[in-house]
DNA sequence: AAATAATTTGGAACTATTACAAATTTATAC
DNA sequence: GTATAAATTTGTAATAGTTCCAAATTATTT
């Protein structure tokens, strides 16, 4: 991922320029993968030798308090990374283990986006997810 | 919570009776609150002296793989149990902490109560939840 | 009632995450 | 550009939820 790009991203969120930032929003930015923190630390650490994996969480958790990032909270030994701010909903495969992107259902994203009343409670933030099988691990079973 | 439907209740599911298990399953059938598994034992500990922390950690995975609990994945920082297996949503106000129950949005609960096909992928559990601030805690605010 | 099987117990181990103080890096002011 | 102040990172230790496991107990079967 273009450098500037990613400066310029974290410079929109008010946040200053590190050499670990730069790092771990470009990976992310990089990879739609949903990585839990421990993805990321292990897979920077190569070309980052003295990275922390304290550092991860401190940006991990300033990123999304930025709105930056979403956290996940589905296989509920950790938490996965989301940095694709656009509300949609997850399917986490019971074979394969991935967490796949799906369309949002009964709501609409715009609505979604911004906190809005539901029975006189207000709403936040909306999570929608399914655990199951993905269409991959289906059609292998299958065979 | 009556003895008898309790002990009815772990037959049904195949299970052996045990002092532990009724306790168990009679606190989660009598209180709908979505409790951690440290409050279960916490609030069993006072009449049942030497009940034991990984007992109900036992007990809940075991009434979850029977169907006849589910655990709720909303707060990263520890799973809640919920004995209603109906389908349904959940608030978690960020005010308060309590979890409260919504209707499922976008799917009929006769359909997330079995499992179904969506885009080629089999989805077997649906899970909505939000985070905001629940009607009560927004009533006090607004004082 | 004895033997067998299932369950519980409690302490230790494990793992994800946070706390914190010292060291380093980045930003600011000159 | 360099000195200073502020912000950030690091690494270790602490915390907390959960699981492991072998011995002890309880439930079930014969």
């Amino acid at each position: 991922m273009n450098r500037e790009t990613v400066i310029g991203r974290l410079k929109e969120y008010g946040l200053g320029i590190t050499q670990p930032r730069i790092e771990i929003l470009s990976y992310l930015m990089e990879n739609h993968v949903h990585p839990t923190v421990d993805v990321i630390y292990e897979s920077l650490l190569e070309n980052n030798p003295g990275l922390s994996r304290t550092t991860v969480y401190n940006t991990v958790q300033l990123l999304t308090k930025c709105g930056a990032l979403r956290t996940l909270c589905i296989d509920e030994s950790h938490v996965n990374i989301d940095e694709n701010t656009m509300p949609h909903a997850h399917l986490l495969c019971r074979e394969c283990g991935r967490i796949i992107d799906l369309p949002l259902k009964g709501i609409s994203v715009e609505k979604a986006s911004h906190p809005f009343t539901m029975d006189g409670n207000m709403i936040e933030e909306v999570h929608q997810y399914y655990r199951g099988l993905c269409q991959e691990c289906r059609n292998k079973q299958n065979k």
